[in-house]
DNA sequence: TGGAGATCCATAGGTTACCTATGTAAAGTC
DNA sequence: GACTTTACATAGGTAACCTATGGATCTCCA
């Protein structure tokens, strides 16, 4: 049913939607690039930069400039890590918690609020999109560090 | 079996990865934000900038410079609109189209290659993921122009 | 028909989110 | 105790956005 051809299109139409999506979120957002780190810290707990930046498949510079600007907001803290001096550990505060609470409530706003309104998808529809997404990114072999 | 909170975990996520999925691919490209004009384009035939800022949920500032870069690269051709002075058509060229074919075997290699790695995911699937992104857009109602 | 207001696009000016390259300090390795 | 690797920070630069605003042209109607 579906050909060769029609795969690379969706391929395609997924970046592309995809991209679009994050700039319409990232309108109403103070921290968009930051919610995905507040993300990931709920996720994984207390976590070293460089494993955030594996996580969030970005630069370690970036994770770093990240984890600054979230701790100016009071959203993360840093705790030197006692197994390795090297090290930090960022963690969630609680305004951090109330924080993502809150984007998340924003995002359902700005996503399942639309797709109940059209009711051609269904909360299922919606978690295969976020599976698929999830199997892209899992899979990727692309390297961000010193290659 | 999805619960509100589901949904709204699971709306966010959509968001959270696909803005992973923009980076990752951001990467890979000269011109990631150009594409999808190329890919506006190629859907829709000639057209204006304004329109094409709409239909990409961009501004029209941020669209007159796309349009620009792609001049730059020979993507594109613009002309007068001969039913209207103030617009200009914007219109692939034949080096446009053979850029946007090039990209979108590119993404495919980099998704469709990953989820056929996977085997959790079919086509069916990634259609859903793209319908689901485009149900969303497609609702958008926030204003990009002057309110 | 002659503005008034809307629309199309460009410019100015600024921000965020990225990147690569590189430096520094601590940890492992032998 | 030197050698390599790892964890993070800093420096410097770019693409992709935004809002605000200005100059033309179109539209509409009193």
């Amino acid at each position: 049913m579906t050909t060769p051809d029609d795969v690379e299109r969706l391929s395609s139409e997924l970046v592309v939607h995809a991209a679009r999506l994050v700039r319409v979120v990232r309108r109403s957002l103070a921290y968009p690039a930051g919610v995905r780190t507040l993300s990931l810290l709920d996720e994984l707990g207390p976590t070293g930069i460089s494993a955030l930046a594996t996580a969030d498949h970005c630069s370690q510079p970036t994770m770093t400039g990240q984890v600054r600007q979230l701790e100016e907001q009071g959203w993360v803290a840093r705790s030197p890590n006692p197994a390795d001096a090297r090290g930090t550990l960022v963690a969630l505060t609680d305004a951090g918690r109330a924080e993502l609470a809150r984007v998340r409530t924003a995002n359902a706003r700005l996503v399942a609020d639309r797709l109940r309104a059209s009711g051609a998808h269904d909360a299922r529809d919606l978690a295969t999109a976020v599976a698929v997404l999830r199997d892209v990114l899992d899979r990727d072999t692309t390297r961000r560090d010193h290659p």
